[in-house]
DNA sequence: TATACTGTGGGACATTGTGGGAAAAAGTAG
DNA sequence: CTACTTTTTCCCACAATGTCCCACAGTATA
């Protein structure tokens, strides 16, 4: 599967359409199916997933996934599979958010489409902005010296 | 058997019509049978079926299903068959939720129905956004971060 | 400069969610 | 069994939403 990487700025449309990265589409056409996986994703954002990377998600991963305590582990299945979407890119490569996960990532103004290698992460720029500064920045600078990059 | 996915809103009508979104009767149409199958769920919601799934369910995990304690598999093998209906959606996509079905999981308000892989659910919305902020979402990010998503 | 492509907008059409009425079926009382 | 009432099933209606298609200005490419 392609490597997803990048940093690409949209925006929402009044119909909520949100536009795909040429470089990822052409990502998505070398693959089987023609959809893409679009799911809520931690620290609020959204995950994007290229088909074969959701079906060895489900396929492996989740079937052989569970927690000790069950009622958690149908918890956490519930949520991830009801927040989880289809979407096929229109004619013009964009995709439909549905409310829900518009709200559940703050999108309100510019977006970012983030490239995060086996995923794609959409976040709303002022979150995207305030995490960076928060967590990310920290973080990358001991963690890129303990990498000798 | 396609996966359910995604998160839908409905209103039941004055006759106790729930919608069935659209990409589930979609799945249902690939399906041999034509009707669903409506339960009485974990957690105060209503489980729905396709006919592939509910065919396994009864031939093979059901039918292989023992407790040590014979009275009480008696007793969950009573109230799993007696709480369960055959719907067959109407003309406009619609199935009947029966009373007692409709007491089990609260449904007042709002509805939501949720994909859940395997299953559809069916929940009063007040009573999921309560689930989802006791139980949910303290599941989740752990599970999420366990298998590394 | 000309050509192709991209991001964004909007209109036309099809589908969907929801309500209600007529017909059929089931139940009840005499 | 008959007459009447209630419930259920089926069909139609329609506003509202969603989907698909085309448009166009701006940018990159040749």
């Amino acid at each position: 599967m392609a490597l997803l990487i990048g940093r690409y700025e949209y925006t929402l449309d009044g119909k909520n359409r949100l536009a795909i990265p040429p470089k990822f589409r052409a990502a998505l056409r070398e693959e089987k199916g023609r959809s893409l996986f679009l799911t809520s994703g931690l620290d609020g954002c959204l995950y994007l997933f290229l088909p074969s990377r959701w079906r060895r998600l489900v396929d492996e991963d989740f079937a052989s996934f569970s927690l000790p305590d069950k009622e958690e582990e149908r918890a956490f299945k519930r949520k991830f599979f009801s927040e989880a979407e289809e979407m096929t890119p229109d004619a013009a490569g964009r995709i439909l958010v549905p409310q829900y996960l518009k709200e559940h990532a703050g999108l309100r103004g510019p977006l970012l489409v983030l490239g995060a290698g086996r995923r794609a992460e959409i976040w709303d720029r002022d979150r995207w902005n305030a995490y960076d500064q928060s967590k990310v920045a920290p973080a990358y600078e001991k963690a890129a010296k303990r990498l000798e990059i």
